[in-house]
DNA sequence: CGCTTCCTGACT
DNA sequence: AGTCAGGAAGCG
């Protein structure tokens, strides 16, 4: 579910109340969401008396610093949350609690995720133990210095991928989604199926443009909330009221008034106005007959 | 590179 | 009953 500025919202959200406390206890109900260590005990027993240094993001990867120098690390996946809680768990989301600890003020930090996707892993201070994805991870999108339209345009040369895969790779770029890959393409009026290696210059700089715009739109509306995403306070964000394509199928294109089309690109539902986003050139199927001037 | 799998729930 | 869902890893 989380995208970049949901996990962003959710860290900032679930810093306060956890950094400098110390982790009294822990107990986990599914271990299936555990990577390493895959056992309920040995994990709980790499948190408990740990304090909690610093809260931290790559991509949609949040970093809970410990100070002995390991790192706990939750990956959201699609519909995992992250939730200080204060109080005993909300009774409807008590069932979809995977992963609980305590801190010393007598307050709780829960993992809670209906479809059981997302994944916890512990990291040494060497980084043994981090998953490939996050090793391998390309620029964060909102760095401006890493992530550049020079960057972009590199990484787009000569890929046959349709830019909506080559964005959605985190590879490439860290952070983006399906919601904000398909918003930033309306944005920069660039159809999701064109091979990425096709894009113009100018539109490559519309497209870094408009990704770093509805990313910061996204953190500043604090997230989009269709369903179970909340921050860790509970709260909803509002940014399913900026979205523009993602969600409208059906619905008028609020810049030129065609109808919102769904379809399915990169293997992902996808939303888009065909009027503002250009198709792709049909690929030609068969060569042209050869001249038959002198 | 695209397709499948990991899960559960909501919707058609 | 079948399809789809905001992610990513693993397969061929």
């Amino acid at each position: 579910m989380p995208e970049l500025p949901e996990v962003e919202t959710i860290r900032r959200t679930l810093a306060p109340h956890i950094v400098g406390r110390q982790i009294e206890a822990g107990r986990v109900w599914d271990a299936r969401l555990l990577r390493r260590p895959t056992d309920c005990d040995a994990f709980v027993a790499s948190v408990v008396g740990r304090t909690v240094q610093g809260v931290d993001r790559r991509g949609k990867y949040l970093l809970l610093r410990l100070d002995d120098g390991r790192t706990w690390m939750i990956h959201l996946r699609m519909s995992g949350r992250l939730a200080w809680a204060a109080l005993p768990p909300d009774p409807r989301v008590v069932r979809f609690l995977r992963v609980r600890v305590w801190l010393e003020d007598g307050s709780a930090v829960d993992v809670i995720d209906m479809r059981r996707l997302a994944t916890l892993f512990i990291i040494e201070p060497d980084g043994t133990g981090a998953p490939e994805g996050l090793r391998r991870l390309g620029p964060e999108a909102l760095d401006a210095e890493a992530f550049t339209p020079r960057y972009l345009a590199r990484a787009a040369r000569d890929r046959s991928v349709t830019i909506k895969g080559l964005l959605l790779d985190q590879r490439v770029v860290a952070g983006l989604g399906n919601i904000y890959v398909d918003e930033a393409l309306f944005r920069s009026r660039i159809h999701p199926a064109r091979r990425a290696g096709d894009l113009r210059i100018a539109e490559i700089r519309r497209l870094h443009e408009a990704i770093r715009a509805v990313l910061q739109d996204g953190i500043e509306h604090l997230g989009v909330s269709f369903s179970l995403y909340r921050d860790a306070e509970g709260r909803p964000g509002f940014m399913s009221d900026y979205l523009r394509v993602y969600g409208r199928a059906g619905e008028a294109c609020l810049t030129c008034g065609h109808t919102i089309e769904a379809t399915r690109v990169a293997g992902r539902g996808t939303a888009l106005c065909p009027r503002c986003q250009r198709a792709p050139r049909r690929r030609r199927l068969v060569v042209p007959v050869q001249g038959v001037h002198a």
